[in-house]
DNA sequence: AATAATATAGACAGACCTGTCTCTTCCTTT
DNA sequence: AAAGGAAGAGACAGGTCTGTCTATATTATT
């Protein structure tokens, strides 16, 4: 028998899509209690605050990404350069659709320009998370700059995200992946 | 002999410091007003509304940005390539100042996801207009894809600004040019 | 069936921001 | 020197948002 969804839960996947449609500052708590057909006091019971509630949505996002490379890795579990060079096109089929509206937390960071703000500080962590990751994927396929690499790539894909949200009718997936593609065999070809 | 600066222009010079530096949002007018030493009803009478001072914003950077293109131009008036090329790297050496904090118009549209909000649209166009400026540097240079190139880079420029702002420590300006170069470089090769 | 616990609906306080308005001061022009 | 216009200082209204609190309804437990 499914486990029927708890309030909080409820309020998180609420949270979750208005959050990343129209961004968290647009968002206030009276329309998230709406749409989740839930009372301010029951809401306040499970978030104290608002900032408690972008904290949880974002590391939902963390969870979410963490969740993709992992599917990159076990997708060519022979070969670390094809993983990468696998998550590449996921990334680009993931901009492409229409729900795509950006990086989370790149959009958090800028709509909380203040490092010390909660949600500024959780947002750069989580992206910092993800990115250890993809550069530890860099490392592993033996690439020479294995860090330079990422960082390259980190810029490309942070770019190609801002594009696929705010040019979206421009962005053309295929055009990333070649891209992230042309980087990586640039770093291949200087070890030889 | 100098001609004073108008109130007008002083609002404007302190309000473009302060919203490229702390976000649009993050300013509001009575800091603006206090730190331009006029006052409230002065300010209304240059600037109907915040958004109309935010519109000034956002042509002034406009503007400057057009100049910086201009100056790559007039750098290089040999070769359109090399014209491209240089832009890349001037774009780096200005990312790397300890002022830089981003690209004013992706912040801008990231604070007003609203597309019909008229600071969006307008951070929207002048973003366009800029790229376009872009393109037809790489269409004059000869080279076999202009768009598709132009679209490639700027993918990559938009995410190195995100880095520059976000992981100011970790921003190496090198790494941009030498991956703008590379894709450039890229198309060069595919033409043959 | 009665009581206890929990959820709902929504009023309300407090903070903050934009834009208007008033009052006073200062500067210029005649 | 006097008068008229512009600028400064800041109160105030109206809006929005977060978070608290009260009163009513519903559900669960015994």
């Amino acid at each position: 028998m499914e486990k029927k969804e708890t309030a909080k839960e409820r309020i998180l996947r609420v949270a979750d899509e208005l959050f990343y449609r129209e961004g968290v500052r647009a968002v206030g708590i009276d329309r998230i209690i709406h749409e989740s057909g839930v009372a301010k006091a029951s809401f306040y019971r499970s978030f104290a605050t608002k900032d408690e509630l972008v904290a949880a949505y974002l590391e939902l996002r963390r969870l979410q990404f963490l969740g993709n490379i992992e599917h990159a890795r076990k997708e060519h579990p022979e070969s670390k350069l094809e993983q990468l060079l696998f998550l590449m096109d996921y990334l680009a089929e993931r901009m492409k659709r229409p729900t795509y509206r950006g990086c989370s937390f790149m959009n958090t960071i800028v709509e909380f320009p203040e490092p010390t703000h909660p949600n500024h500080a959780k947002a750069l962590e989580s992206r910092s998370d993800i990115w250890d990751e993809v550069t530890l994927l860099a490392e592993e396929a033996g690439l020479p700059n294995p860090r330079d690499l990422s960082e390259q790539i980190r810029m490309l894909w942070s770019g190609a995200a801002m594009v696929a949200y705010i040019n979206k009718d421009d962005f053309k997936p295929e055009l990333f992946s070649v891209a992230a593609k042309t980087l990586i065999n640039s770093h291949r070809v200087a070890a030889v």
